[in-house]
DNA sequence: GTATCGATTAGC
DNA sequence: CTAATCGATACA
């Protein structure tokens, strides 16, 4: 089963510079895979029980990735809807632990190339698709919070965070 | 050794 | 808002 998702949000992570990034305080067994190739998997396991997809973007030996945060489901969405308990197409991989969940990856897929499948980042121009690519500071850290290194669809039904802050929009412009 | 915090999510 | 649940980290 061919399972296909266009890449809607990323977050960027770097390394000894970053305090955000997992890769701060050192290699350890769990980030090693974010030291190694570029054009790998960093997968990580987190609050014991998800785990989230990275492409590996630095040189060997120099920690950084870019988190995969969301995708809009192309092919394979009763294999995704299966996995993710039947839940709307929007929803199938909106959020780093859904894309893991909808696309079957676990801790085996941790270091494995990119570049040749079976897990393919294909080396294709980006389609925005008509949409605007718009940043803002990624989610769900607590330090390095001035980083505005989320990059995602502007308004793209699969891009995850709150649709929208409850009460008054734009409140401090920070989805820009 | 114990205590706390996560690159989160589903459910109340 | 909280529980779930474990690797990594902070601290005694």
């Amino acid at each position: 089963m061919r399972l296909i998702g266009r890449i809607v949000e990323v977050e960027a992570y770097g390394g000894a510079a970053d305090p955000a990034s997992h890769a701060f305080r050192g290699e350890t067994p769990r980030n090693r895979a974010m030291f190694g190739l570029p054009g790998h998997a960093y997968i990580y396991y987190t609050y014991g029980m998800h785990h989230c997809l990275n492409v590996v973007t630095g040189e060997a030996g120099v920690a950084s990735a870019v988190l995969i945060r969301a995708l809009e489901p192309i092919e394979g969405l009763a294999s995704m809807a299966r996995r993710r308990g039947g839940v709307t197409r929007e929803r199938l991989a909106r959020g780093p632990a859904c894309v893991a969940r909808a696309l079957g990856l676990t801790g085996a897929d941790d270091g494995t190339d990119l570049t040749c499948g079976p897990l393919w980042l294909p080396a294709v121009p980006p389609r925005r698709g008509g949409w605007r690519v718009a940043r803002g500071p990624r989610i769900g850290i607590s330090r390095a919070v001035g980083r505005r290194w989320r990059f995602f669809l502007a308004g793209h039904p699969c891009v995850s965070g709150r649709p929208v802050p409850r009460g008054v929009e734009g409140r401090s412009g920070l989805r820009r």
